[in-house]
DNA sequence: ACTAATTTGTTCGTATGTATG
DNA sequence: ACATACATACGAACAAATTAG
C-alpha cells in the first residue's frame, strides 16, 4: 500500500491492527521516530489531530502520549490549544551527573567552574568512543567544578567538532554546558549511558581537588546521545569524601548523586 | 455503617465515591494494605472478583491493578484463572546489591562465601539504624564473598533477632540470605534504600579482599524493609578494581553493578 | 488432543468533572 | 464565557492465552 519506507518519512506510518503488538505501543514508536527525525518542529499535533491522522481512538492516543510524557519527550498542560513538543526540554533527569548539579544547586551553593582547557584537538581514543574516525577533530573542555568554595569534581568533555564548534567562544564558568550545547549548536542530549567506578585519584588530581591523601573518588564516564548519535563523552572525577550515590528501591527512583551530610566520614563504618 | 476499623481487617474497606480521592487510588491503597496484612495468601482475587467485591467497573479495577503491577507487587498474564499475587516473589530488582549477585552468576562463576561471624549481639549504632532500641539483640553475619577464586566483597549484615533468630542455624556459604530470610523467617525484603560511596579500604579490609595497595572500593549501605518495617541493615565493601556501576538513561534502566571487563583498569582514563 | 470456559489484554465508545489559556 | 485538554469512570466488545473438562 505505502511504497515509501516509513522509517525515512516524516509523516505517520501505517499501524498494523493485528500482529504488530498493541496499537498504543506502535504509536509510541512511530511518534518517537518522527520526533527523532525532527518532524513536529512547527508544533506537536494535538490529541484529536493524532486521532484523525492515525485513525485511532482518543484513549489509545492518550495512552501513547502518556508514555511519551513520562519519558519527558513531550510536555502538555491543560487548555493549550496545540500540543507542545519538548525536544529542547533541557536536561531533565539525565542520570547521575545532572543530579549532582541539582544537588549542589539545591543547597544554595555556587556552581562556579574554572576552565583549564578549551580547544580543538584530535584524540583517537575519545573519537573512537564517540563512534568517530580517530582523526576527527574534537572540542575538548576541561574544568574544575566547585560547590561554594571547595573543589568537588574535575570534568573533562569531548565533543565532535562539527557539532560543537560554536562552543569555543562560550563561557563555561557557570557550568551550563548542556544549555549552551542546545542553544548554540542545536544539540540536546536526550539519552546515553554512564559507568561509575571507585578509584584513587592521581597526585595531580588530588592536588586539584584539594583532597586528603586517603580519599577515594568516583569516576563517572558518560556517553551522551542525541537523535541516535553520540554527541558527548565526559569523564567526571568526583571527590568521594563529599559525594555519595543513593537510591530508594521501594519506588523506582533510580540513583542520585548527593552531597554528604557529614563533612568527612572517611571510613565511616 | 462499618463499625470495625478497616485498617485492622483483612477484608475490603468501603470506598468513598467522593471526597476520598480517585476511586482507583483508594483501591490501590486498600489492596496494598491487604497485601501487607497477608490477606490473599490463598490467591489474589481476579479482576472480576474485585469488581464484585468493591462494586467498581472493570476499568477502574484494572487501573488500580496496573499500579500494583508496576510496583512489582502483583504479576499477571492472560488466561490465568485467578490473579497471582507476588508478595513472595523473591528479590526481583532489589537495587544494586541484587544486580551484583546476578552479574556474578551470569558469568558462570561460583557464588561461594566464607562466613567469618554469625552470632547474636547488641549494637546501639546498628539497632538505631534499624529503628530499634539500642539494646535490642541483633543477628550479625559477616561474610567474605567470592566470585570464582577471587574475593570480591566483604558483607556485613545486621538483622533484628526477633525476626531472624532461625537464621542462626543456617548455612550461608552459598550467599542466599534473602531466600533463607524469606523461607525460614517469613520475611521478604521488598523495599529499602541504598547509599554508595567511594572509599579506601582499611589495611585489614584490603588483606581480606587481596586487593592491591592503590585500590579504591565501593561501600554500599542498604536498609531493607518489609511491610513497612526495617528488617535488614547491610554494609557491603566491593573491590573497586573489579566492579563498576553502569546505567542507560535513554530508557529508565536504573543502575546495575557489574564486573568490569578489563582485569585491572586502575586509573583508566 | 480437543473443546469450552475463564481471565486478562486491548480497544472502542461514552460520559462527567476540572483546570487552563 | 469558551475551547481545549486532562482526569476519572463506566460499559461493551473482541483477541489472546490459560486452564478445566
Amino acid at each position: 500500500m505505502n511504497g515509501i519506507d516509513p522509517k525515512l518519512t516524516a509523516g505517520p506510518a501505517s499501524l498494523q491492527r493485528s500482529g504488530g503488538g498493541p496499537l498504543w505501543r506502535q504509536l509510541v514508536e512511530d511518534l518517537r521516530r518522527r520526533l527523532d527525525s525532527d518532524a513536529f518542529s512547527d508544533g506537536f499535533p494535538g490529541e484529536m489531530a493524532l486521532v484523525d491522522e492515525y485513525g485511532l481512538s482518543r484513549q489509545t492516543v492518550r495512552h501513547a502520549l502518556k508514555v511519551l510524557r513520562d519519558e519527558g519527550r513531550v510536555v502538555a498542560s491543560r487548555g493549550r490549544p496545540p500540543r507542545q513538543a519538548a525536544p529542547a526540554e533541557l536536561a531533565q533527569r539525565l542520570g547521575t551527573l545532572y543530579s549532582l548539579h541539582e544537588s549542589v544547586r539545591s543547597l544554595g551553593l555556587d556552581q562556579r567552574s574554572v576552565v583549564h582547557t578549551l580547544d580543538v584537538r584530535a584524540d583517537g581514543v575519545y573519537a573512537h568512543r564517540l563512534g568517530l574516525e580517530e582523526s576527527t577533530p574534537l572540542v575538548y573542555l576541561e574544568r574544575l567544578r566547585f560547590a561554594g568554595d571547595e573543589p568537588l569534581a574535575i570534568d573533562q568533555v569531548w565533543l565532535p567538532h562539527d557539532l560543537a564548534a560554536p562552543l569555543l567562544e562560550a563561557d563555561f564558568s557557570t557550568t551550563a554546558l548542556y544549555e549552551r550545547y542546545s542553544t548554540l549548536c542545536g544539540v540536546t542530549v536526550t539519552g546515553g549511558a554512564e559507568r561509575i567506578q571507585a578509584v584513587i585519584p592521581t597526585p595531580h588530581e588530588r592536588r586539584l581537588l584539594k583532597a586528603e591523601a586517603d580519599t577515594a573518588a568516583l569516576v563517572i564516564r558518560r556517553l551522551g546521545t542525541a537523535k541516535g548519535r553520540s554527541v558527548e563523552f565526559r569523564r567526571t572525577l568526583v571527590r568521594g569524601d563529599r559525594f555519595e550515590l543513593h537510591s530508594d528501591f521501594a519506588g523506582q527512583d533510580g540513583y542520585h548523586l548527593d552531597l554528604l551530610r557529614s563533612p568527612h566520614p572517611k571510613q565511616c563504618r
